[in-house]
Parts: structure tokens; sequence; C-alpha cells
DNA sequence: TTTACTTAGTTGCATAAACAACTGTATGTC
DNA sequence: GACATACAGTTGTTTATGCAACTAAGTAAA
């Protein structure tokens, strides 16, 4: 059985994902229009931080399958924005982490609301079956990459 | 009729594309081991030369979903590289018509086995029809998100 | 307790993306 | 020809990624 499954064309844009790219943007351009001044790398920290505040450095790593100085460099600029703040753990002091200020709580409502605006645009006239399966595909593949 | 496809877990996911980032990240991985010296985005650049050898800067803007400055300074990368050069059209002197070198030329068949074989990496266990259909999804929220 | 190893996080460097402001060239209208 | 306008590409700034090398702190074995 062949597991050839791309014409040639098709290969650069499984590759780069456009698609994702395309959400990326679009909601990093309502983020802009509503006065959202956060990237949307920065945010995806901040959502890992609304479901476990006090996360540290690495858990946010794994997380949003980022590498450390990424995850340093993000909670750097986080900081900057008072968002953040790094706590020195008391029992391992290797370990930092990272609390949300009273700023980051309120950002929640508003962006996760942009953000299910954006897929739901995104998936507009998309069967949701055909949703649950592209979703169980993708995670077949980060799980082949991945395993 | 709701639209609203997402649990509050997977949606991230979703934004981030994992998917396409781990493939392309194991394509970069396959590159480095294999002794070729490129990012992910140069072979991108090539990806489309190797189809019009001799495209504008601008067409290149276009298939690759990219700004301009992004194509400039890819393509000044390349000519580092050795791998394109620009030429200006003689009809029109503000258009850079890129082209590839020998070298360049020469990577193409390499390459992209390394890259089909990143896909069937990454869809091994999945079905030809799933995959069909997970391509139609994500080029339907591409056309949703730009059209 | 000294040594080796591991883990958490940081720093330096090269590459890339988004956005705005810019130069230079072509086109169309008066 | 002189003007405005549109288009192709470049440059500057900020933010982010990947990799390698590093520091600091904990752990475990001699």
């Amino acid at each position: 059985m062949s597991n050839n499954h791309f014409k040639k064309g098709e290969l650069y844009s499984f590759i780069t994902g456009k698609a994702s790219i395309a959400i990326a943007r679009r909601l990093q351009k309502k983020f802009n229009t509503s006065g959202v001044n956060l990237t949307i790398e920065q945010w995806s920290v901040l959502y890992q931080l609304w479901k476990h505040d006090g996360a540290s450095q690495q858990e946010l790593c794994n997380a949003t399958f980022r590498d450390k100085p990424s995850i340093t460099r993000l909670v750097d600029n986080l900081e900057k924005l008072n968002l953040v703040n790094r706590v020195s753990d008391e029992k391992d002091r290797r370990i930092n982490k990272i609390y949300l200020t009273r700023a980051a709580i309120k950002l929640q409502e508003e962006t996760m609301a942009l953000a299910e605006e954006t897929l739901n645009e995104a998936l507009s006239g998309v069967p949701a079956d055909q949703v649950e399966m592209c979703k169980e595909v993708l995670q077949k593949v980060y799980d082949n990459l991945n395993g």
C-alpha cells in the first residue's frame, strides 16, 4: 500500500500550515483593533496561565511547544507589560513560578471571546463532523512526529 | 444552529497549528542531518522557484503568503548562499526577477525527497480519504479568512 | 564532602515575521 | 511636460524562534 498522499503542488501548504497562520493573523488583527496590546505568542502563554496560574517556565515550555529560551523571553516581555510576575519557588530555587497580575486576569474574558469568534469565522460552513475528523488527523500527525 | 465547534481546551492548538509546526521541525532536522544548509523558509522560496524560475519578488510574496519585507530578506539570504540571483527586469525596472543558480537546481531532488518522506511519516496510519478531507477543511479555513 | 550528573533557567547569535516609512519606477490625466 | 497615483522593492524597529553555550541549584554516588 502506498503511503504517498501528496501530489507535488499540495506539499508546501501542508508543511507551512497556511490555515493556522491565517487564523493567527486574523486573531492578531482582532487584538489590534480591539486595543488588546498582546502578541499571539504572549496570549498563548497567558492562555496556559489562565488554566494553571503559577506554572513553572518548564511547564509553559511543555504546554506551548516552545523551548526554554523562547519562554524566558516571552515571560520577560509579559513582565515588562506588567501581566505576570516571576516568583522563585521556595523549595526548589531553580524554579520560577509565573503568576498572573490583576491586569492579566482581566484580559481573559475579552481575548477568549475574540479567539472563539476567530475560530467560528474560520470554520464557518464546515460541518462539525469534518472539523472533528480534521482535529483527529492533526493530533495524529503531531503524535506521529513526537511519539 | 450553533457555530461553536470548540471546547475550551482545544482552541489553542488549533490556533497555533502544532501539527504543521511539528512537520516543519521534522523537515528542518532532516535537512540538518543530511547536510542541507537551508532553513524551511528559504526552502519554501526555492520550492516556488523550482516551479517557476524567474518569478518576481511580488510573485513570491503571493505564492508563499509572506509580505514584501520578508521576501526581500529571504532573497537577500538566498543570494548570500549563492542559490539565487536578482535580475532587474528590462521592461519594468521596478521588478526583480529571481533566478536559481546551478547549486539551487541541484538541491531540488534531494530536498523534495526529504519533504515527501517527512509528510509520509507525519501521515502514517491516516487513511487517504481522511487526509483528503483534512486538506479540504484547511483550504476552506484559509478561504474563509482570506476571501 | 567532594565529585559527577541532572535540571531550570539565561544569554548570545543568526534567522524570520509584522508593521510602518521610505525610495525608485511606471502610468494616467491635466 | 507636470502632476498625482499606484506599484515593486528596501530599510528600520520590535518581537519571536532555534540552537549552542552558559550559570545556578538540586541530587546522588564515591
